[in-house]
RNA sequence: GGGCCGUUAGCUCAACUGGUAGAGCAACUGACUCUUAAUCAGUAGGUCCCGGGUUCGACUCCCUGACGGCCCA
């Protein structure tokens, strides 16, 4: 706790006032009769039942702003769904609750009971007959015309953010819309939700290092998951065709605009599907969803448009390069002219690095920044991608793709690998890369290999990043503005 | 990890070349029974992020650190 200032120990003196008053700062037995948005409605419907000696109303909200003018006041107060102006005269309510009013503060939350009237404005207000302190607040609230901008303050106090910027509110409010609108056309594609563990023996489904924990009971290391992937592919051997799976994965990595340290993802499975049936089903759930949360398939991000319209672009990986990385196909196929390229154009590449980390690294910096529209990126290449099916047609290659939107990767999907000696051969594969230095590359997991031996119906699997769903959705620059508490160092001011 | 920027009253921000730290809102006292960022009169409020250095003198210049933002890796 901070040293206390002025105006807490100002606020302290009043309150202290009015338990000697006898008021109860607490109390919990004021019950609205309806929401401030509703009171709404009922005014756009039938304001002819309103009016002074109309119907009255109980309605409750903190006070956001006051207007006291001696024997009468306007306040402004919220609450969750939308704003009201009371209007509080001393003589109809007595010298008592008016007295009691004057010493509330901006911030304190209070229940108003009467009738609606117009005033000279037209501005629709509470007439308060009754007005009760429902809750006393303590500290002051930022100010009211330029709120709170303090981007730290804003995180770590996410609750002032919230209270004074209805753009924040906004935000959340899409977000939690967009997952409902997700989950709602899973169900309607026959998809069943599940729950997978977040804490894993053994850290799968992705190249990323996992946070440690320990199970005391147990006596074991376990990982918080960087992926469910693993688990919801066994469900699928079990049986269960079409699954999918909405929640957290944990990666131990740096901190940026794009990437918080927990993040949420959207994980599906469906049997008896190849990674162009994902891709049909991505472009016909992200265009329902846009539109259904924006009114259009086209949304203006950080100044540019974008539209999700289906019928997107699918580029295989290495046509991208030269088609929009400006890569020369004659050095394609040629590591060592590759590395060379890219020693010229500054981009760091380990002398290790296999043929396919070589292409995906160019990818990374030459193509992908400039897919802006919805792109699909198909054929990855094998050695980054160890659960992905190999291409029939070219076993250096994989039937796996990734959404770009914006710049950035929004998705990534594959047919899955079902086939458990070319599964346990890939794991061997990437613990070559593991010993050549690579810490980020997967663990053998034997005990998915034995799952695979029951055999799995032929199956595809993609996830989303639901953050960056968001951002695009919300106009977002950074990850942190559609995170309510993201990760921040240890406050030590 | 590197570069740039920031941190001043509860909040939003000023403070010139180094010379006693300011405003608006919020708060407090008073006036005011239709205000709309109400108005009017007055009052109070500061570890200038922490620590060190230079200087007669540091919010200001230098160094270390903390936290945050943006960009890069």
């Amino acid at each position: 706790m901070d040293k206390e200032s002025k105006l807490i120990q100002v606020r302290k003196e009043k309150i202290n006032e009015l338990k000697e008053n006898g008021i109860n700062l607490y109390p919990n037995d004021f019950k609205p009769s309806c929401s401030i948005k509703e009171l709404k409605k009922i005014i756009g419907k039938r304001p002819d039942s309103l009016g002074e000696k109309g119907d009255e109303f109980y309605v409750a909200g903190r006070m956001m702003a006051v207007n006291k003018m001696g024997k009468s006041s306007f306040i402004r107060f919220k609450d969750g769904s939308d704003q009201l102006q009371a209007y509080l005269q001393k003589n109809r309510l007595g010298d008592e609750t008016y007295s009691l009013f004057k010493k509330l503060d901006i911030g304190d939350f209070i229940g108003v009971k009467g009738p609606l009237f117009q005033t000279r404005t037209g501005e629709w207000t509470l007439l308060a007959k009754e007005f009760r302190l429902l809750s006393k607040a303590v500290r002051p609230l930022p100010e009211k015309f330029h709120g709170l901008k303090d981007p730290e303050k804003r995180y770590r106090r996410r609750y002032l953010d919230l209270i004074m910027n209805e753009d924040t509110r906004q935000i959340f409010i899409k977000r939690s819309k967009i997952v409902a609108s997700m989950r709602r056309f899973f169900e309607e594609k026959g998809f069943m939700e599940v729950e997978t563990p977040m804490m894993q023996p053994l850290a799968g489904g992705a190249e990323a290092t996992p946070f440690k924990t320990w199970h005391n009971a147990l006596g074991m290391e376990l990982f918080l998951r960087i992926a469910p992937e693993l688990y919801l592919k066994r469900l699928v051997v079990g049986g269960f065709e079409k699954v999918f799976e909405i929640n957290r994965n944990f990666r131990n990595e740096g901190i940026s605009t794009r990437h918080n340290p927990e993040f949420t993802m959207v994980e599906f499975y469906q049997a008896y599907a190849d990674y162009e049936n994902l891709m049909d089903l991505t472009e016909e759930m992200f265009e329902s969803i846009v539109k259904e949360i924006s009114g259009s398939t086209a949304i203006e991000y950080q100044g540019q448009t974008i539209d999700f319209k289906k019928g997107w672009q699918r580029i295989p990986m290495i046509e991208s390069l030269v088609k929009i990385g400006g890569v020369d196909p004659a050095i394609l196929d040629d590591t060592e002219s590759l590395l060379n390229f890219a020693q010229k154009n500054n981009i760091q590449i380990t002398k290790k690095d296999r043929h396919g980390k070589v292409l995906t690294k160019l990818f990374d910096i030459l193509v992908e920044p400039k897919l802006i529209q919805p792109t699909f990126i198909t054929g990855y290449p094998i050695e980054v991608s160890p659960l992905s099916r190999k291409s029939d047609g070219n076993p250096e290659l994989t039937d796996r793709f990734e959404l770009f939107i914006a710049g950035r990767e929004i998705a990534n999907g594959f047919s899955e690998i079902n086939d458990p000696e070319d599964q346990h051969n890939r794991f061997l594969m990437q613990a070559q890369q593991r010993d050549e230095g690579n810490s980020e590359a997967h663990i053998m997991d034997s005990e998915y290999v034995e799952a695979l031996e029951y055999g799995m119906p032929p199956t595809a699997g993609e996830g989303i990043g639901i953050d960056r769903f968001v951002m695009l959705l919300t106009d977002s620059p950074s990850i942190r503005e559609v995170i309510l508490f993201p990760h921040m160092k240890k406050n030590v001011c």
